[in-house]
Order: structure tokens, then sequence, then C-alpha cells
DNA sequence: TTGTATTATCGTAAATTTACGATATACGAT
DNA sequence: ATCGTATATCGTAAATTTACGATAATACAA
């Protein structure tokens, strides 16, 4: 990338698709998921469940936290890690309003 | 990356990350609002609107494509694109799954 | 057939991502 | 105070992404 073209285009969107960003692995995936299973979670459960080394799910779980998709504290040698409801439903608003009454009828596309 | 470890994940979930993949750039949200608001687009106009090469929006219209957002021909000097319904339903719905009824209660996070 | 206009592709440079081992850090237990 | 455990960070290598200019390719018009 080539300088950061990124303030040309509007702040909503450039937000927005950092949020997408840190869907866009399938590690983060899991981890998401693994957390809106438990609603409680430490990243040692990850590693293990993770096909990944420790030091990988840990910057995955900070590419999260970055993101604001998840929110957590670590308190010495435990952390714990949970859902950042406020921006899933943030993101949930945003893919409705995307996608929400998708409907081509251009005709002209196979 | 150093060696790609799709395999060690799910498919669906490799899957649903590329097209999270997709939208995870503020040119490509712009991209699919606008074939959203026309029914029918081409090319040259999003080169107008989109402050990139007209190289760089093709390179991103391929991108799309290949997730299966949008589906399109071009027919020598003119293309048409449009949103595909499916693959924006599809997603709709796996998003649906993962954020539907969010709800942290651990306690424990901030 | 020769342009003309529009889109795609190629080649390439800079930036970012992903992954890991090694190391640091921080707390609890002994 | 020291040890052990668990997590984060650092350094680094390979791969990918993003962006662009230059160049092809394709259809339509003259």
């Amino acid at each position: 990338m080539p300088i950061a073209k990124t303030d040309a285009f509007g702040r909503a969107d450039v937000a927005l698709a950092a949020q997408f960003k840190a869907l866009a692995h399938p590690a983060r995936l899991a981890i998401l998921r693994t957390l809106a299973e438990r609603s409680t979670c430490i990243c040692g459960d990850l590693v293990e469940v993770l096909p990944l080394a420790q030091a990988t799910v840990s910057q995955h779980l900070r590419a999260l936290k970055e993101a604001g998709l998840i929110q957590g504290e670590t308190d010495g040698p435990r952390s714990c890690y949970c859902l950042n409801a406020d921006t899933l439903r943030t993101m949930h608003k945003a893919v409705e309003a995307l996608f929400g009454d998708v409907d081509c009828s251009c005709g002209c596309c196979g």
C-alpha cells in the first residue's frame, strides 16, 4: 500500500472497513465464536482450541481488541476477554444498512 | 504470512473470512454502496467517484467479484457490475448468527 | 481498416499481515 | 525471595495488499 489513502474516504467507512478487517481471518472468527459460546474466556483455552502458537493467538486477540470487537483485561498470568456488545451491535446495524434490501433488477448481469 | 494455515480451519470460516476481507477496505464499501444505490453501474462512474486510479478501481472490483459479492460482465469498452444478492444474503445470515444475541454477562471485564 | 474510448492486466514498489521463536512481564504459590 | 505459569511483546521472515503507470485488449464509430 503505497501511501495511505484513507484520508480520501469518509471516516465512517474507514472505521467500518477496519472492523470488517478484524473479521477477515478464520482464527479471529473462531475466537469470536468461542467467546460467544462461553460468556467468559481466557487466552489459554484459545491456544488449545486454535492451531496456532501462543504468540500468534495473542496477536489476533490484540487485533480484535484494537478494532473494538472484544474487550478484556489481563491480570498477571490470567486474562479475561469478552465480546464488546456495543461494537457488535453497531456493526450489525451497518451490515443491515448495506445489505438490508438487496435487489438487483438491472437484468444486464448473469 | 509464513505458510498458509487455512487448512487448519473449517472451510466455512475460511470462506466467510474471505468475504469479510472483501469488505475490509473503504473503497470497496463505497463501491458496494454505489452499486446498491443505482441498480446498474459501470466502472467509469466509479473511477470518478473514488479517489483512486482506474487500475486500482479495477483491482478492487476484481476483489469483490472473486469474493462473490458482486457479479458482472464487461463487453468490450463497457462493463456492467451489480451486487450478488445471494452472497450478500448469506453473509447477512452469517453476521446474524455471529452477533445475533450478544450478551456478555461475565462481569469481569470493563 | 483505423481510430477512439473504456476496462483489464502486467510489472513493481511500499506497506501491512501473519506466523513463530525468544524474551519479557506479572501474578500466585511455595 | 524464588519458582512456575500464563500472557504479552519483540524481532523477523514470508506472503499479501494496495496503489500506480504503462500496456494490452475489446467493441463501436468513422
